[in-house]
DNA sequence: TTAATTGCAAAACTTTTGCAGAGAT
DNA sequence: ATCTCTGCAAAAGTTTTGCAATTAA
């Protein structure tokens, strides 16, 4: 039942040296199927629908192995627990204050900033681990029509 | 024993209807006198050295209360728990994810971003809850030269 | 075979909450 | 006097860890 996209994840990995169990078959089949960012808790679930006894310390264990691996990536979207995505198609993440709504842009966004950091502050830009949080069209229409 | 500065955070809270607690003058005189970002448990620590009994979830409740009336913010710097710091002086943290170190940039750099999520995407920006981070200068030539 | 990985249970860590009493205005 | 705020204790929510047993390679 693995997609293709997530046997090409299991390749890779035996590739690195890394054993492919049940446990991680489940967290990568369901990361792959999905564009949803996951929290563990949600990922657990999923995971646990197709392989009822993964345990939950075994999905943290897995993503963390996953994230030094590079291939998974989490990110913060507001408080409370951390998101998890596959870490291909990298991007930033606006969320809404007032709705909670999340919109995915294009790293290039940050090109301008990441240039600037770079140049007078040394300072080497990685693939934003935070989301940049602000309000959403909608609701700043909403605020002032009241 | 209170600064000028908190001084007139007191009036400040008197005049918007806020009761000026013995808890809430040691959290306040801590972080007027401090330029650090302190974890509501060095927060705690620091409190207490004035005032021994104030409760741990009464620290937590005066800068929820605080954040509310816009007078501290909170910040992410990595995971674990956040940071609170009065809410003037707006900056944005960089973080080196190699050695830790914290640099404060002015919020100028992230102007260009801004304007664009304005302009393309209709997202108003907020103040940046979140750090950005990545690799100081010094962590950078060190890997390379390894 | 054998070293990596897992399940379990327990703990660690951060934050929140209900409630009765203390305290600011 | 009134109503906010506090201390306490307990719980809730998220993540980590030690260890013995399992399992992929």
């Amino acid at each position: 039942m693995s997609s293709p996209r997530a046997l090409a994840l299991h390749d890779e990995l035996r590739a690195r040296g890394e054993r492919i169990t049940k446990a991680r078959r489940a967290v990568l089949d369901v990361l792959a199927d999905t564009d949803e960012h996951l929290t563990t808790e949600e990922l657990l679930s999923a995971v646990n629908r197709a392989e009822p006894d993964v345990h939950r310390a075994t999905v943290y264990r897995t993503v963390d192995r996953l994230a030094e691996l590079g291939i998974v990536e989490h990110t913060h979207l507001g408080h409370g627990p951390a998101v998890y995505h596959l870490a291909n198609d990298l991007h930033q993440h606006l969320v809404c204050e007032s709705c909670g709504r999340i919109t995915e842009v294009p790293m290039a966004i940050l090109r301008g900033v990441e240039r600037r950091l770079h140049d007078e502050y040394g300072f080497t830009m990685s693939p934003m681990h935070f989301s940049i949080v602000g309000r959403c069209q909608r609701c700043r229409d909403e605020a002032e029509h009241a």
